[in-house]
DNA sequence: TTTATTTACGCAAACGTTCCCGGAAAAATC
DNA sequence: GATTTTTCCGGGAACGTTTGCGTAAATAAA
């Protein structure tokens, strides 16, 4: 508590360290830092002295000085496109359960859907020495340069939720394909036929796979999917008109759609703004259904059937398989992509065509 | 690049230090340190070698290096509930905002209004040497000391939403005397007079102000508060079944209330999943307002009325006192508790009673 | 030309740790 | 009692920076 020199007695506190242990018990920092690393090389009486006194002063090791002995800062950094998104909150709070269990602190920032942003923070995070990163890439990432020349530098990623094929590492993500075919497959059981989507950037993986889930269960029903009816949304849904726009253009169709799949959180909820705006009833007019963790969704005017991902899982999973990259002696040359079930929480409340 | 003791060929990308480039261009370590901040008392010309040379490199300077020395992190720490609510998110969107802008990464946590998981994270975080720390406290907290200890060291706390009045430093929050105050009057002046009131724990501000608030609005109105109408959530509706219990005993009474006032985000959707549950219509049996910062709120099957806070500017005032503090030579002896204002969103749906 | 000043750089300490090495005293062995 | 071994501890370098101080050379003033 008493430092030596204040000039005025303005004393920001000052945390307890090994050489103030050292010098009240007149012992050295060696000795001390083995003592209270419990080195076999200390003996009893001293360590119980450094304990004691330890305990006394509130000593807690630097971390900072920790983490530039050890080369690394034990925490970790997270690229979401937004936390108000519920999927990403829910997956962080699994990242979060396993990264501190571990030690590990999680940076979390935010893309908000820009690739400049993205960019941005992506180099922050790498200057600011954390050990690893937990990627889902941004609606507008197409450029893939800056991600890979991190990844080149043998520096840990793992990709969750929104994938980059092109780099080998672990990737964590639901089977999208087969989620959006049960979605769709759920509207055609229910006597729609003329099913819209309106789905993010097609850069993104997620895209691909839910287009092509939603497509393969058209056909399976023999519709042939029409490209009329898919809408992209560049920014994600993260600008409201994007998802206006695209509902207003498929109500302008000559033949209009009976019902609408979309593939994301952000632009479910959108549709369903925009399909309200337009006076448009839901599911009497158009149906909707779509990917969403919403856990608002039972309280929606019209309660809607939804694709649930396993949010947390997703983020536990990611975490373990980056903390496994980051710890590992050896480098790393196998690496998995796990793929978890989605499931489709049907609203009874929509049971019907008209 | 190229390491001395490569064993394996397995090198862990070792970033360029000072130390590497003093050595290429043979110059002392002090001489490229001052040459890279631009000092006047290096030559134009050996500057200009050191810039060219740290961009070839592409040399970052070493942030923990730097923490070490200038004892400061430049990282601030944030812990709020949750950060799935819409609240939270977007004040933490705010806090991103300027302490982006100054160059400051904020670690955020989640005590899920719990007192022990805050406790952790406050001693977790202090002891990452963070440099200060914004905190909205959790609905279970009732022992300020851990917090107290923190503060009476000199370290930096700025309380934003959930304040302790105890703990004298800046504060920021919304004006929630007034905001329940109008949002209870709204009620009445639809002519709802048996008005409960579904609060968070009784040791928060917030509940102590808004429930105040709410009996004033009453008291306006010569009616007399009913303490059976007022029901306290310890867990701030964390719990969903606390929530349904106190909506439950609610419509038990032998007269139960014809409105219903949440005064939170969490308690506001759990009260009307709790309602939805009970198979109460709304607001056709009970009406419901409350305070909610969720951009669901339109979408939901019977728009409410709802006081919302200025989510994203709290943070950044919050965070502009907060670095101010930090970055302050002399000892801050004046403290300032800002008051926002908030704003009753009115939905036209819910017009009338019955 | 001599002295005083400026310019431009290097040395070394410091931030808080850990850990390799070396060595004195104590204990064990002969 | 002399030697070897063990036990226990201190010195000092290192991690990557910044910065006070010292100083040689170059320039300016005398």
């Amino acid at each position: 508590m008493p430092g030596k020199h204040g000039p005025e007695d303005f004393m920001k506190y000052r945390a307890a360290t090994i050489k103030d242990i050292a010098q009240a018990l007149r012992l050295s920092t060696s000795t001390v830092s083995r003592a209270l690393r419990d080195s076999h090389e200390i003996s009893a009486a001293t360590k119980q002295l450094v304990l004691e006194h330890a305990a006394r002063l509130n000593y807690h090791p630097n971390p900072i000085a920790l983490s530039l002995k050890e080369k690394k800062s034990r925490s970790i950094g997270v690229i979401v496109s937004e936390i108000a998104n519920s999927f990403f909150s829910q997956t962080i709070n699994g990242i979060d359960s396993v990264a501190n269990e571990k030690g590990y602190t999680v940076i979390i920032s935010q893309s908000h859907e820009s690739f400049e942003k993205e960019v941005r923070t992506l180099q922050y995070l790498a200057s600011r020495s954390i050990d690893g990163l937990l990627i889902s890439v941004s609606s507008a990432t197409k450029d893939f340069t800056p991600l890979k020349a991190l990844h080149q530098h043998g520096f840990p990623i793992v990709f969750f939720d929104r994938i980059i094929e092109d780099i080998t590492t672990h990737k964590v993500m639901v089977d999208n394909f087969q989620g959006a075919c049960n979605a769709t497959m759920h509207l055609l059981q229910q006597g729609y036929r003329r099913i819209a989507c309106i789905t993010n950037s097609a850069h993104l993986s997620i895209t691909r796979e839910r287009v092509a889930g939603y497509m393969a269960a058209l056909e399976k029903h023999g519709i042939q999917p029409q490209p009329a009816l898919i809408r992209y949304c560049f920014h994600g849904g993260m600008l409201l008109s994007e998802v206006t726009d695209a509902v207003s253009q498929l109500l302008k169709l000559k033949q209009p759609p009976d019902a609408i799949f979309t593939t994301s959180d952000k632009l479910t909820t959108g549709c369903m703004q925009a399909l309200k705006k337009a006076g448009v009833n839901i599911p009497g007019e158009i149906a909707l259904t779509g990917f969403s963790n919403s856990d608002l969704i039972e309280l929606l005017h019209a309660p809607i059937t939804v694709v649930r991902q396993p949010a947390f899982e997703m983020g536990q999973v990611a975490t373990e398989l980056l903390l496994q990259l980051i710890e590992s002696k050896q480098p790393v040359k196998e690496f998995e992509t796990r793929v978890l079930q989605s499931e489709l929480l049907i609203q009874p409340a929509a049971k019907g065509k008209k």
